[in-house]
DNA sequence: ACTCGAAGCTTATCACCGATAAACATGAAC
DNA sequence: GTTCATGTTTATCGGTGATAAGCTTCGAGT
């Protein structure tokens, strides 16, 4: 290693989330990132082969970082375990701006087979078959990810406000401030738990 | 109007469309489109006041064109309606390219308030409350947005190939390929029918 | 019927993006 | 001390969304 290097790979994707936070996902270029590491624009292609390779990094590293809920406890049921691991991912894409369209951006995950086979034992062990262990967890996650992506996009205005306050709007009005009050983690525990009471009935 | 106008704003949202379908929501530019209605890319701003804004209407014309089955129909179980809107909103967001994404990187879609309050009547008169109609309809939607937006990115290799085939890798495969022969159809439906199923019995 | 104004398109151009090429510096290996 | 690969730089390219200014054509007003 002929350099000092001072451009590590976990540092440009540090920055990358820095930039992330403050910018957006729209506005985040490389000209940002290296800006924010001191450091010219094409510095970046000697860590990482494109853009979508460091977002690829960027999306891994959120994934390690926070979401740490993976894998199930001793005497754990399995609902129990798929929505603790809900929740560890929800958090994980919300600590970071746009973190859903984030993970969505970038190539599908590829878990690694050692936790993954873990996971199906782990249901076995309760009578649940590897196919419906894969096909549950499958629908949790992507129930996950299509909550997250609307909680960051909608500016929090439940129902559009329409221009004149038609009879109609109001009753909507009052539903959607019914609805505002219970907060967005109710409304995401909701469909959530709906959604493993369901897979344990099948 | 003091010009034939040879251009109009139907016009421009099939072109998007059609360049959507040949190229991809990536490689979607605003010269692919004014090139594919023999035209200059500056002539479409006077339809439209950004490319987000002709993105909207793209949105907006697939949702209104393709899903259809919006209102409750007579004697239906809300369940079942649940379901039925489901699907038509998952076989519309499929219909196109990086349909999912194409919804997601839009604004929030707002219903018209009439359709809404049908719905929440509707659910009403099975005895479920407008809190928990939402709150249903909120979940459901988000599952299949969710859903569709892995169907689309992924290239359909279930659980990633790795370099060796390691024992327990094989394992892996043989449980990837069980999954591969239900179908994406199946694969959507269990979770639909569980998340329902659950919002039944809460 | 002639003018006039504006709608709707054009050409020209801007700043910015991701990406590549080539030149330059630095420090380790011998 | 020379060599050379690594990591940076500057310069540049094609393409993007967006804006400005000019030209053409029609409809409206008198």
């Amino acid at each position: 290693m002929p350099h000092p290097r001072q451009l590590e790979r976990s540092a440009i994707v540090a920055a990358t989330l820095a930039v992330l936070d403050e910018r957006g996902l729209d506005a985040l270029s490389l000209h940002a990132i290296a800006k924010h590491l001191g450091v010219r624009q094409p510095a970046l292609y000697h860590h990482f082969p494109s853009k979508a390779a460091l977002l690829d990094a960027a999306a891994a590293e959120v994934l390690d970082r926070r979401h740490t809920e993976r894998l199930p406890r001793d005497g754990e049921t399995w609902g129990a375990f798929l929505a603790r691991n809900a929740r560890s991912l929800r958090a994980a894409l919300l600590a970071v701006r746009d973190g859903a369209r984030l993970i969505a951006a970038t190539g599908p995950r590829a878990p690694d087979p050692a936790s993954t086979l873990a996971r199906i034992d782990f249901f076995a062990a309760q009578g649940v078959s590897a196919a419906d262990a894969v096909l549950a967890s499958i629908a949790v996650s992507r129930y996950v990810i299509g909550c997250v992506l609307e909680e960051q996009s909608a500016p929090a205005a439940a129902i559009a406000a329409p221009a004149e306050p038609a009879p109609e709007t109001e009753r909507l009005r009052s539903i959607a401030a019914d609805l505002a009050v219970l907060g967005p983690d109710r409304e995401f525990d909701t469909g959530l738990e709906a959604l493993i009471r369901g897979l344990a009935s099948a």
